[in-house]
DNA sequence: AGATTAACTTAACTGGGGTTAAGAATTTCA
DNA sequence: TGAAATTCTTAACCCCAGTTAAGTTAATCT
């Protein structure tokens, strides 16, 4: 007899599937599934019949024309794929000198090598690392995440001071020029001015001097306020 | 328009069944495809339908009822395998702390989700290391793989000195064993004394004294002769 | 040399993960 | 409210890599 949550027979792209959903859903209550194909880069009929193994698997719910939600214990195993995606970013920048820009796509290509074993030798090694290069929490080995009480740039208003807290885009142009400002996590700033109608966002970058933010990369930003 | 060889489109099982080709293709001229199937743990069927691939793709040549032989490009790919799976073993002992007895199969797990790019920056961080954990040679990047000139322990007059060069075997417990007794690679060692009939096997181990040693162990290791 | 045995191959099937094409349900809009 | 457009699902197919079962071919033994 195993212990009660049975994560043993979720292959590789079940785990990515949920960890795709999960980071789909936050903010919304449902996730499309064709905004799932779309994000995952494969076609409609893929994701239907994903959706219906893991909905029979007590996954996740499916309401046709409306989308997927994870279940309880689907959650749980969505996190420890997310978890293990995290570290092995983790260990692709801190260990073998990848470019934050570029470790997204190269570890959805690595971990898919990665079982439990060598997942707990990267933590150990790492240090037990409780973010990824991007700044998002890495959940814990028993599915929990930590709730970070950070913000979108876009929303904070000027005088405004704090770290910059997660980038959320994987897109490479937008994170190397991010990396040229200092804009990476934990890098104190300063909101100078933000322009109406979404325009461009003034910020005092630490190291950097003073910047100007367009909203598109803006919107990428989050951060806290001290 | 790419370089000559082209090993683009070979796939991980491919990469797997050439470098297991070419291991058991030492000494032998020929490799049954029942030994095989037997080595890699599947059945004959799955090794017959691979052959005619890769038969078909001119990476080697079969004559039924006799066996497979690499032809050369298939010997270079078989050994560009070979290097990525030493080089992840390698890797997993000296950067994720596993032991030397476990690293086989985890490395055919992990070296699945290794590309190119990956696979050279672990090459740099271990410092371009020549020799996997088990003391076996690490082909080069084009291909090429040094011959050591060692040989079976089994072989060696009592007497002879120098030091341990590989040790042939996958078994755990067997390298656990040897691991304990300090006969791992580039310890030196002196041969006291050699038993008949493939009798037990006297050695005096750097740091560890005279030990005797069994011939089913004893097969396994390769040593070289000052 | 003929029969038995062992080695190897072919055939038919499973299952994961993907595709395009076609059909059904829902939403939207005139 | 009915038609058009969109969204989602089902159906039918592909490839890869494995399986068992059933032949074939070759080797061996008396």
């Amino acid at each position: 007899m195993r212990e009660s949550s049975d994560t043993s027979e979720i292959t590789n792209a079940m785990r990515n599937y949920l960890a795709d959903i999960y980071r789909l859903s936050q903010g919304e209550s449902w996730v499309s599934t064709t905004t799932l194909a779309q994000t995952m880069g494969v076609s409609p009929p893929a994701v239907a019949r994903m959706v219906k193994r893991l909905d029979r698997l007590g996954l996740l719910e499916h309401f046709p024309y409306q989308g997927v939600k994870l279940t309880p214990v689907g959650t749980r195993a969505a996190l420890l794929g997310i978890r293990r995606h995290r570290l092995v970013e983790r260990f692709l920048v801190d260990m073998l000198g990848f470019g934050w820009h570029e470790v997204h796509d190269e570890a959805d290509l690595l971990q898919d090598g990665v079982n439990q074993k060598i997942e707990d030798r990267i933590d150990e090694v790492l240090g037990y690392p409780s973010r990824c290069p991007h700044g998002e929490p890495i959940p814990s080995r028993d599915g929990g995440i930590p709730q970070l009480d950070d913000l979108p740039l876009v929303v904070v208003s000027p005088g405004t001071q704090g770290h910059v807290s997660r980038i959320k885009t994987h897109d490479p142009e937008k994170l190397q020029y991010l990396a040229s400002l200092n804009l990476v996590p934990d890098t104190p700033y300063k909101l100078i001015s933000r322009q109406p109608f979404n325009g461009p966002i003034r910020l005092a970058i630490a190291g950097q001097g003073d910047q100007v933010i367009g909203s598109e990369l803006a919107a990428a930003i989050w951060v806290t306020r001290t």
